[in-house]
DNA sequence: GGCCAAATTTGATTTGGGTCAATCGGGTTC
DNA sequence: GAACCCGATTGACCCAAATCAAATTTGGCC
């Protein structure tokens, strides 16, 4: 982490209020709220913490795109999932991080000292109310990520990530065919169960057919039909 | 589900208050829950609710195994997890079920109805502390499930299975090296994205080499150390 | 106990995706 | 603008696990 804000911002225009944990808060708390979050700044390819490590913050993601995963002792790697604004995390049984994430491209997050932040949600439960909502939201995606890792194929894999990215990015700026993907080949094969090679193959097959284009930084829908019937099979 | 006990029974001497959702209630609390609640029996292989079902009610599990699964449109199954005495089942975002769950054996559980037990949990922010506890726990169980899905080896994913279902079993029962696996191999190789083949050769492999053996509903540890080494990888 | 159906194991063969090895761009530096 | 670097692509080959196909064991049920 490199920056703090000097100060200065105010969640009530917080891009993201309305879609993160503090969308269940009323002005009046967003004013005590404010006290609890500093706004900090991470690089591309940076940390922001490790599995393992104790957990001493929460962060709610406000700009950016991180990548969370976990790594086997020989280094395999699985990416169990990539952080959009609006992701709140942290929380976790045990008092230690149970994933690693780092930065993908420049991040902005607002983050609150454990301790502090466990003290204001006790007297709110509509707080916890939420927390418990976006862990549940999560576990419902953890398993539909599970399916994919465990029965599809390679070619259903990258169709279904394009269309779950997608869906994901209309979510906040709004529809498009056109899909930026910030995060290299690598991180999606390590999300997905694959190697970068068989990615990269799959991209190719999906363009020379007409479903997709790739452009710099990411891939443009040409046909999403036909990719949407590839994600079904 | 085929009989409702007559009443008569007492959350204050159930098997698995102290370990399911019911250990953050005081005595007090747990005499009201205790109308909540009705148990519940299912027989082998019978449907506690499907994918996609309306969400009417909750369910403790408090004896028996249950298989919790996914099905893709064309059959492909994947099983995100087998749920044992003290698991919590039916909490979702968008008031539906996310996965199917079917009873292995026999199974008791405790059903609540979701809208009073949504109020009862409304003014005891603890109760909401501890399915968020527990739903955080999973979570992270299914970041775990996602690794061996996606990176792990036959053999590594069997030989973790085996370790990891040892280890909820002793939680539960005691630590003891034969490890029943009321699941067919059917179940355990849609846990494990894998063949019924795949797994069934596995097992055989991992006799030859003395590391478990095959018994009747189940394996013995023979070689615990073999197997973490496996595993471990 | 004997018979059928289902589950499991075992064997032979195939294949999807991994591994290994170049090669290609596009960006940056000097 | 040449040299370099690094991510991405492409090609050739290989192998772990899937598929296909029996054989065998197990369990329920007259």
């Amino acid at each position: 982490m490199t920056m703090i804000e000097p100060n200065g911002h105010f969640c009530s225009d917080c891009a993201i209020r309305g879609i993160a944990v503090c969308a269940s808060l009323d002005l009046a708390e967003l004013r005590e709220f404010e006290h609890l979050g500093r706004r900090v700044h991470f690089a591309t390819g940076e940390t922001v913490f490790s599995e393992e490590d104790i957990t001493t913050s929460f962060f709610n993601l406000l700009e950016g795109v991180m990548r969370l995963y976990k790594l086997l002792p020989d280094g395999r790697r699985q990416i169990v999932g990539f952080a959009l604004p609006g992701d709140f995390l942290g929380m976790n049984m045990s008092s230690r991080h149970n994933f690693s994430a780092d930065a993908i491209g420049a991040v902005t997050a607002c983050q609150f000292a454990k301790v502090p932040f466990g003290r204001f949600i006790e007297d709110r439960p509509h707080l916890l109310q939420r927390i418990n909502e976006l862990a549940i939201r999560e576990l419902s995606q953890a398993r539909d990520h599970m399916v994919l890792l465990g029965r599809r194929s390679a070619d259903e894999k990258v169709a279904t990530f394009l269309l779950g990215w997608r869906e994901r990015l209309i979510a906040l700026k709004g529809s498009s065919n056109t899909v930026p993907l910030p995060m290299s080949r690598q991180d999606i094969a390590d999300y997905l169960g694959l190697t970068i090679e068989t990615v990269s193959r799959t991209f190719t097959k999906l363009e020379r057919h007409g479903a997709i284009e790739i452009i710099h930084g990411g891939i443009c829908l040409r046909d999403p039909a036909r990719v949407e019937a590839l994600a079904a099979a």
